[in-house]
DNA sequence: TAGTGGTCTAGACCACTCT
DNA sequence: GAGTGGTCTAGACCACTAC
């Protein structure tokens, strides 16, 4: 005969999901406690709360204490993006990964950013414009400040070779991180390096980043005009 | 004398994220066992795996068994994007929902959706083109196919006071979804829509969802010219 | 105030993987 | 083979919140 295996957090995570999915629980439905669940998988309470509090976390079930558990009225709420350095997302689509440094200047922050950061006047920045391609062929157009009273190392960096993005990884941590995407049109900038129209609709995304309540960097990246981002979940 | 309180997992984890920031363990240092850091914690070892759990899923860290716990090179791999219902999103804003049915026809599946769900020639689809208002102002044109084949419930749907997305909420259940946004420009439906020239860039979101390895529904989203999409990790 | 989830403990065994 | 994380248990107490 088989062994009857331990009940492992998994098998009740994927059961509860299958009673939803397959609608013996429906919307709004209020679950079992987890005393209960505990009995009918035959397992401890604290597997079966690993098992919800996983599922609550994909946004599957809601929890509330003394309330109990219900099946979540709007299921999969969140997407994970995964954030990779364009030299990888590059390398995944197995063509070859090209830098380029356009510009770099040492220059006092502009008010709009000097907004952003709350930083003040005569702040100076490092202001980047460089290029990343995938064979050839334009990919990434990068557009990058650096506060330099929060990261003044950057100020010895050429990034001739390797990109502000790596070397700030390697370099410099942040706790936080804003991001935003939109889409905007190609500019006097964007329109020869991709070799469109001016006008022409690229994909944008902007991220900033700091350490503490300090602004460590902002960066507004473009994309190729064919670019998709893509996620799964 | 302030009474110690027990530690908890946040206790540990704050501290660890605090030494990874700090810089104390620098990028790829190897981090004492779990055993040790529930010595040092004075706490069981379970609640330091919990906390290093949560840092891994975070992706501050890697564990590998065997090889222990280390910084991770890239910090902060994944942001979390909330996906919401668009009504959620326009009352969120304090402005006051509205939802317009534009079109609805029963028609065969044409050929690109058809390679994309893999049904045969001649399925059947619901498509739906319909529009939400923020304040009166048009906030999203929704552009949806629906798998009549998985969905035969819909037929029966009006879809003029309640959008289908709602309704496929409430209704169908789904085991993954594919997103994908990208910016696209104003066409012959959408331009009128949002009152701008044919052209004019505008953020899009795509998405597919399916039930096991039947298609679901296909939408493409399409949003107001200064919309940013927008997450903080 | 009582019910439900949230968390911690102390101990145990398992599973992967490096050497 | 042995070290490290992965997980489960059984029990306990805590914290939030609907009533």
């Amino acid at each position: 005969m088989t062994a009857p295996a331990r009940i492992r957090f998994q098998d009740v995570k994927a059961t509860v999901k299958s009673r939803i999915h397959s609608g013996v629980w429906g919307q709004g439905t209020l679950l079992p406690t987890e005393q209960d669940l505990a009995e009918e998988f035959g397992c401890a309470r604290a597997t079966v709360n690993r098992a919800l509090r996983e599922l609550a976390e994909d946004g599957l079930i809601d929890r509330k204490r003394k309330s109990g558990t219900r099946v979540a009225v709007t299921p999969a709420k969140q997407a994970k993006l995964q954030i990779e350095v364009v030299r990888d997302t590059i390398e995944a689509m197995n063509a070859t990964y090209r830098y380029a440094l356009l510009s770099r200047k040492k220059v006092p922050a502009p008010d709009w950013l000097r907004g952003m950061w709350n930083v003040p006047a005569g702040s100076m920045a490092l202001h980047i414009t460089c290029a990343h391609y995938a064979d050839t062929k334009p990919f990434q157009f990068e557009d990058r400040w650096i506060a330099l009273s929060s990261v003044p190392a950057a100020q010895n960096e050429a990034f001739d070779t390797t990109g502000p993005n790596e070397w700030l990884l390697r370099q410099v941590p942040y706790t936080t991180a804003d991001m935003a995407f939109l889409a905007a049109s190609a500019d006097s900038q964007t329109a020869p390096f991709f070799a469109v129209p001016s006008g022409t609709p690229l994909f944008q995304m902007e991220r900033s980043t700091w350490l503490a309540d300090a602004p460590v960097t902002f960066v507004r990246m473009t994309f190729h005009p064919q670019y998709r981002m893509q996620t799964r979940y």
